[in-house]
DNA sequence: TTAGATGCAAAGACTTTGCGCACTT
DNA sequence: AAGTGCGCAAAGTCTTTGCATCTAA
């Protein structure tokens, strides 16, 4: 961990550049993120920091996220029905989220590039890359489904 | 009301033939969602439906709501942070949510006919036109912050 | 030293569920 | 008459907040 070109360091230097203090717990919350894979749900990084550092409590975590999420370091998206998602926001992506089986994927941001100026245009409304999120039904499901009616 | 024609006729005849009883509340509900300009939140069918009906509860709204989502009477979407948000299944549309002053229009689904081609050509994925629902930044709001910063 | 950050616990927003009575069919 | 649907209240999920304590700078 920490090593230089290290994500976690720039987040660190971030909060400093913000005045804001640097401690355990952020630095936890900075690594569980630049560790995940993908999106995380605020209970998973709890879940994810706790087994790190035991004794941050989930009103931390939320603190924390918000005060990520002000300084640009995360992004959040809303999926379906649950909880938010969080991730660093260097990766901007949309999310395509299936309705029946509830997994997520998540595809490179110019797919809605010609969206994103056809609602500039007709609409005059900026579209937030970082939030899309849709629904529908992924490619296993479907399949699944036209077995089923067959 | 009942007007012939009147959407609340179509729908209590829909849930007659799925062999569901048709209730006071029920009806009010329909009722309240074809008055309804735009989409509802659960809260807000609740209020409308106590001012005909002061006695059904909540509980019973998400119930009846729940009901009329399977039988494809009604849809919901889920725009930005907020509660879900129901109307009816006929007006296919997507919903742009202003993230600064949280209105909410909707749009043609036509829009995302080129978007939604897309999803399928390249993930196998099924975009779910009804529950198509996008944040960022409505022309208004785009406009008082570019003054801002004049 | 001292102001900001944390832990704990309580509250808040939104939604679901269990139970016994009422109402539709 | 039979059984679905309802009202009430409680619980569940996700998130925010108040307050006393602790800690980074």
């Amino acid at each position: 961990m920490a090593v230089p070109g290290n994500p976690v360091d720039e987040i660190v230097s971030r909060i400093r550049h913000a005045s804001k203090r640097v401690t355990v717990a952020k630095r936890t919350v900075a690594q569980v993120l630049a560790d995940a894979p993908g999106h995380l749900s605020a209970d998973a990084i709890t879940c994810a920091v706790q087994e790190l550092e035991p004794d941050v409590s989930p009103s931390t975590i939320y603190r924390i996220l918000e005060e990520f999420e002000d300084l640009g370091i995360i992004v959040h998206a809303h999926l379906g029905q649950g909880a938010a998602v969080f991730h660093l926001a260097g990766t901007i992506h949309g999310h395509l989220t299936c309705e029946t089986c509830k997994q997520t994927i998540e595809i490179p941001s110019s797919h809605f590039d010609d969206l994103s100026r056809d609602l500039q245009s007709s609409f005059g409304f900026e579209l937030d890359l970082h939030h899309v999120a849709l629904s529908g039904t992924c490619a296993r499901c479907l399949e699944v489904r036209s077995q089923s009616h067959a």
